[in-house]
DNA sequence: TCGCCCATGTAACCGGTTACATGATTTG
DNA sequence: CAAATCATGTAACCGGTTACATGGGCGA
């Protein structure tokens, strides 16, 4: 069984939306896909070289102007769009999920209670601290990207992520009780 | 900044348990962690070896006899309850998460409607299919290993998986309502 | 001038999986 | 007898991160 990076497909996905560099595609995942996708430059750059070459996107060197500096831009080409789709509408390979927190938790026997009970209070910081991020990001997107031809997907992975932060914050917060009233 | 593999800790953690072969092990993690984490064979050998070099775990081989076959047990030694527990008590990291279906549906302007409702409807099954397993879980955990030290530990990681396949089934089916009313 | 952001790139490294080899024992 | 399971191990490979280099522009 081989493996295929899903570096490409991403890429190509957020081609689809319109020409940008690697740097800006960098920015982009950050900004819209930071909580459940990540690239570094040292995938992205490498990889639309070889989208490239494959004639999947093509390059345009955008010179300096005033106000600008120079940059490459990868736009998708037809051959792209058909190998996105191929992608998109084949199986769905389910992620390899390593979870520190639930790992630790699992042999929280050994951790002092004290200590136990301020790892589930980070825990529940962070997840307060992303359900706000969420909500900011979903108002902002339902006042300015309403038109959008993927808002209603963008609204999608975002309610998934909502969902998921208030699904952990009640859960973090009946085990708290339960460790607080039997030990 | 220099990352560290959590497969050794993971491997402490299990020992706390009792002695197990290399073998062992992967069984445990596929039963109780598998939902959350994983080890190949190619990482517990090795890993296990160096444990042993750090006097974290002593090896004991345990002779072929009737009805067993030889195998190397590993148990934890006090040093190695040590090493457990800093990383326990020290801080987490969130782990880098990729979700190919979130991806997926994040471009999902690109896919045919029909293709996207099996995609959602395979996901469906697949929460469904894994919430029977866990509740299947749960069920005998608390008929037969109630009095295991680690019960309530096991319980909250479980529920925790129960949880979110419920939630996700609800987001499933609050999208398809969506897709299905919109397109 | 200093630090920060824009912008591209790559080499070294690491963590992990895959694929294989070996061989015993058990089960259908 | 064949297939599955028990049991250990490793080499090749791959995907990804980190850390670095380079250099221009811009604001404090």
């Amino acid at each position: 069984m081989k493996r295929e990076s899903k570096t490409q497909y991403a890429l190509l996905g957020i081609l689809t939306q319109c020409e940008m560099s690697g740097y800006e595609i960098k920015k982009f995942i950050e900004e819209s896909l930071g909580f459940f996708w990540n690239e570094s430059f040292g995938q992205i750059y490498p990889t639309l070289k070889a989208l490239e070459t494959d004639r999947l996107v093509s390059a345009t060197e955008i010179v300096s102007q005033e106000n600008t500096k120079s940059k490459i831009v990868y736009k998708i080409t037809k051959q792209g769009i058909v190998e996105l789709k191929k992608w998109l509408e084949g199986s769905t390979s389910k992620s390899t999920l390593r979870n520190e927190f639930l790992l630790k938790l699992f042999f929280a026997r050994n951790i002092d209670s004290k200590k136990l009970m301020e790892m589930i209070n980070e825990e529940e910081t962070r997840n307060l601290d992303d359900l706000k991020i969420f909500q900011s990001i979903k108002l902002n997107l339902n006042e300015e990207h309403k038109k959008h031809p993927d808002h209603r997907y963008w609204i999608f992975t975002l309610d998934y992520g909502i969902d998921c932060a208030k699904m952990t914050l009640k859960w973090l917060s009946k085990i708290k009780k339960e460790i607080s009233n039997l030990s």
